[in-house]
DNA sequence: GCGTCTATAATATGATCAAATTATTTAACG
DNA sequence: CGTTAAATAATTTGATCATATTATAGACGC
């Protein structure tokens, strides 16, 4: 296993200084969202302590969190891993997300800037950039950050968390399904839901958006029932 | 402050040893839940240490864990309170209850077993027997665990969690509001919703939850809205 | 196979360091 | 001379680490 960072003995002046177990927690966090630790793999204090060059207690305190956010999974005894996703579980991701992405789109539609709507377009097209790139991993980074910001704007804070903590819990799984697939079949909506932010459209870009969730968890769901077992 | 628990030097021979992180996130889970800590509250690593009479790790990580669920509000500087909710906070909290419990309810009607509807009657007769006395407190635990067997009983354990998460959230501006009306002017749609459970009426469960939840938020929002704030 | 032993990893403590708030002093101004 | 404001000191509290303790998993012998 290779070493990310090595422990900085006097922090080289980054404007602010963030806390240890914040920028742990924020790599960590990463590493289960973009899917570099695959569903099933234990997560042990000290493997993180050697891989991100960290102390124990920092690193404690991130996968605490990482737990209470269902991003990985205590298994009884004092295992961590991340967590397999069942196909109930997947049912219930589609419902809670087809009816909060959806309605944040719908507020964001309301309060969208054009300044707003200058950036999702950016982000839409680091997207595009990134398919034709056959990228799947800018891809995968590029189409969180283009709902988070969606998110944002929404200006729904509690909705907003909830919607951007399910993502913890189908990424790991989107890395795998997607990987099978190849860049060039992955949905992507956000075209006609920026077309319908850009008019006014809520309950356009309402629609626009629980297409686009659909599209991209029927995959997941397809290929944990369908395809042979990932277990 | 006074101590509420000795720290105990050899333990007195429970079955299960629990680790104490998980004793300490549990007891200053239902501190928050139950409106002994108040919204505003500071909540600090070291008092807290005196007040369990625990060490500060199992502390810090109870913490950060109830952070991470929305509990506690982490304020940007290193200071940890109770959340203060505005009124598009508790505006955000009706709309996702109204989706998401009578969603369960409906689960768990299809599920229940004659034991199930067994256990919800006690508890429900536990509530009236509250009301009854006037206790706020024995008030809020019995309808909470009424609510959290529901979750159980309807076995989606992503929504449940969710579910769940969310009492905290409103936990202790529940017990400042009810403290304020008495405890013969409650929300109690329970019966109703047992009748409809009992005859496998889904929709009528979940009719009588929405009720019931509608109810109960309606309460908190007219307190933080209409009365003095509660600042 | 079953029980015991050992190695490994998690839990928990207290000490140490750094940061932030509060209290105190000092200085400036009306 | 009294009041206010700035600067500084003191105290509280959080962050991190090194270390001791404890529990679990796996290996070994029976």
């Amino acid at each position: 296993m290779t070493k990310i960072a090595d422990k900085p003995r006097s922090m080289p002046q980054g404007h602010v200084r963030l806390p240890a177990h914040e920028l742990i927690y924020r790599q960590l966090r990463a590493l289960v969202l973009f899917g570099d630790l695959a569903p099933g793999q234990p997560v042990t204090i000290q493997g993180l302590t050697d891989l991100l060059g960290a102390g124990m207690t920092p690193v404690r305190e991130a996968i605490r969190r990482l737990i209470a956010e269902g991003a990985l999974e205590f298994q009884g005894n004092r295992r961590v891993c991340v967590p397999h996703l069942s196909a109930d579980n997947i049912g219930e991701l589609i419902l809670v997300r087809q009816w909060v992405e959806p309605h944040l789109a719908h507020c964001a539609t309301a309060h969208a800037t054009a300044e707003d709507l200058k950036q999702l377009t950016a982000l839409d097209d680091e997207l595009d950039a990134a398919i034709d790139r056959g990228d799947l991993r800018a891809y995968l980074e590029s189409n969180y950050r283009f709902h988070k910001v969606v998110y944002d704007i929404a200006d729904a804070p509690i909705l907003a968390e909830l919607a951007d903590g399910l993502w913890l819990r189908f990424g790991p799984s989107l890395r795998v399904v997607f990987g099978r697939l190849g860049t060039q079949n992955l949905p992507d909506n956000h075209k006609a839901m920026l077309a319908a932010m850009a008019g006014g459209d809520g309950d356009g870009a309402a629609a626009a958006m629980r297409k686009d969730v659909a599209q991209g968890m029927e995959l997941v769901r397809m290929a944990l029932t369908g395809g042979r077992s990932l277990r």
